[in-house]
DNA sequence: CGACACATTGACCAGACTCAAAGCTAGTGG
DNA sequence: CCACTAGCTTTGAGTCTGGTCAATGTGTCG
């Protein structure tokens, strides 16, 4: 194994963890251990399909991938977006048959590590298997947000919240920053993400561009007024986790 | 301490968990020796608050509870419903403050449990560790699958397909049986879990009735044509993971 | 240059919401 | 044992957010 971008991976890995947790520089060098096998992907190319029972978890080194489910008349609904540093089906380290898929939306760089290795590693470092749970567990925490969202905003606050959640996620390793970054999915995936029609989502995207809330061209969004757009939204990020540390 | 209360306690942990995995007779005594608090609660009153920084675990063991959070202009979004055996707060274990409230639904009895307690066991018992993060992660299955009633189901749907799973989730702690089931709970909170208006849910109900696919009367569900109502709704119960255990 | 995917617009429609009133039902106290 | 109450359920009429269908722009890539 080539051990150059094993490195680069796993170092994409503790960064993410030490954004939600505290590693010991032991847990580290456990982490640097983990075998990794890389792959370059398409864009729309599914990393997992829905009812497969895979073998490794799938970290993300660069671009995007969303977890989605099809159902009946071409209906989709989307989970999550992901970015470098996730690890999008974690999940499958405990559940056997996956519930849904993984795909790729952009060119992506995945690296998958065998479940084998990583029950191992948890079962020999405890506090590192309470980072993947914690990990998992603020994954909840944004299906709960989401939750929100869908039951009692309005499509347009929906659209703010969205944007202001990627936008700090991006920001968080190091993928955005001064209100503005990458958004290289389209009006369908936005629409299929918060169960609207890509028609409706136009059209709320036309009323923030009238309201100058932001700007979104190119695959690039641009946040003109970040306050407003919270306060649109009652955007809370507590739920992302992103400043507090696990109680260790 | 008294011992009774505290074996009852823990045989209905046992058991909900048996149901998602499988257990050694270490793990089982190692759990047996969990110290507990059982507390009787009146309906709807609040166990822990959005917000809290919790120090305690809690087990139901009788009653119903549910997960909610309250928004602006008393809007209000339930995320789950639970029943004896679940730990729904299980994840303050790793996310230190509540971004979300836990409240009674009916009168309840309740086991404390304290996160110390359960952060020695789970470090001891790396298997057990891992039962509890499974239980973390089919109740996110189950967000999910809110998310794709929330997003793509029609309110006559969305509401077959909570009756689908409550009765299951029911049925396996052995709560129901013979397509009947409690359903202590108003239309108010059914609506807050869906998304819809209490009014609404009403009429939804009228239909259901109507087609006689179900009939709810003094807090009893009966649902009188099981297939149909799986049909209807697209309900799948594999993200319920009631039968597969974990591969361990 | 052509093809294809994506974004945008318009006209019309429907599922779910709002507001308001009336009917039930399980407890409670006299 | 009955009357009263409070909370829950039911119903009606009118409204509105977001959906549907279909056509027209726009941009990118081979």
């Amino acid at each position: 194994m080539n051990s150059a971008p094993n490195q680069h991976a796993m170092g994409m890995l503790i960064r993410k963890l030490e954004s939600i947790a505290t590693l010991s520089k032991k847990e580290r060098q456990a982490i640097e251990r983990l075998p990794v096998r890389i792959h370059n992907l398409d864009a729309r190319q599914d990393i997992v399909r829905d009812g497969d029972q895979p073998t490794h978890c799938c970290l993300i080194l660069d671009g995007w991938a969303c977890r989605y489910k099809l159902l009946s008349e071409g209906k989709r609904q989307i989970f999550s977006f992901h970015v470098a540093g996730d690890i999008p089906d974690l999940q499958s380290l405990h559940i056997q048959t996956m519930d849904h898929g993984l795909t790729t939306l952009t060119n992506a760089v995945v690296a998958f590590i065998p479940h084998e290795s990583l029950r191992e590693l948890t079962a020999r470092h405890p506090g590192l298997a309470a980072v993947f749970w914690r990990d998992t567990l603020i994954d909840a925490g944004i299906f709960r947000e989401w939750l929100i969202s869908m039951g009692r905003r309005s499509a347009f606050e929906h659209v703010a919240h969205l944007f202001c959640e990627l936008y700090l996620k991006l920001q968080a390793v190091g993928l955005a920053g001064d209100h503005r970054c990458p958004l290289p999915i389209t009006q369908t995936d936005i629409a299929d993400a918060l169960g609207l029609t890509p028609v409706h989502v136009n059209r709320v995207l036309q009323e923030m561009r009238g309201r100058t809330l932001i700007t979104l061209r190119s695959q690039m969004l641009v946040i003109q007024a970040w306050d407003e757009l919270l306060q649109v939204s009652e955007f809370d990020p507590t739920y992302l986790q992103l400043e507090k540390r696990a109680a260790r």
